[in-house]
DNA sequence: ATAATGACTGGGG
DNA sequence: ACCCCAGCCATTA
């Protein structure tokens, strides 16, 4: 168990992602207080536990782009979720001022405050 | 405790 | 636009 590790706020604050919108990697580590550590969002997010029913897919990097290789969760899917959320991609990439979120930081503290429900289970 | 591992990022060529 | 590189850092696949 684990309600405060970085990985766990890394779930929980993606978890509050409007659909429609996207975040950075580096923008969720930003606000999570740890500016550098956007290579390590990355990790937290291949490695969600599939129960929790995270929005992982509204994670894209800085340029606009899908970054994921992943098996399970393919760039292919990744893209299809979010053009069912009504954006467009120009190429590969979609426009990060249009779609990116920009919430305030009352939103987010109290989104950390609130804390957790979403401790590992192993 | 140390080393390895990435769904990153920004800058340079 | 593309490719490459060095720095990055929490976690342990």
């Amino acid at each position: 168990m684990n309600s405060t590790g970085f990985f766990n706020s890394v779930w929980l604050l993606v978890a509050h992602i409007p659909a429609g919108r996207v975040a950075s990697y580096g923008q969720i580590a930003a606000l999570l207080g740890h500016p550098r550590a956007a290579r390590t969002v990355g990790w937290a997010l291949h490695s969600t536990p599939d129960h929790l029913d995270i929005p992982w897919h509204r994670v894209i990097n800085s340029q606009g782009r899908i970054s994921t290789d992943c098996g399970e969760h393919s760039p292919g899917l990744q893209r299809y979720l979010l053009e069912q959320e009504g954006l467009q991609f120009d190429g590969d990439y979609v426009d990060m001022d249009r779609y990116q979120w920009q919430p305030d930081m009352a939103t987010i503290e109290a989104i950390l405050a609130k804390g957790h429900p979403l401790a590992r289970t192993d």
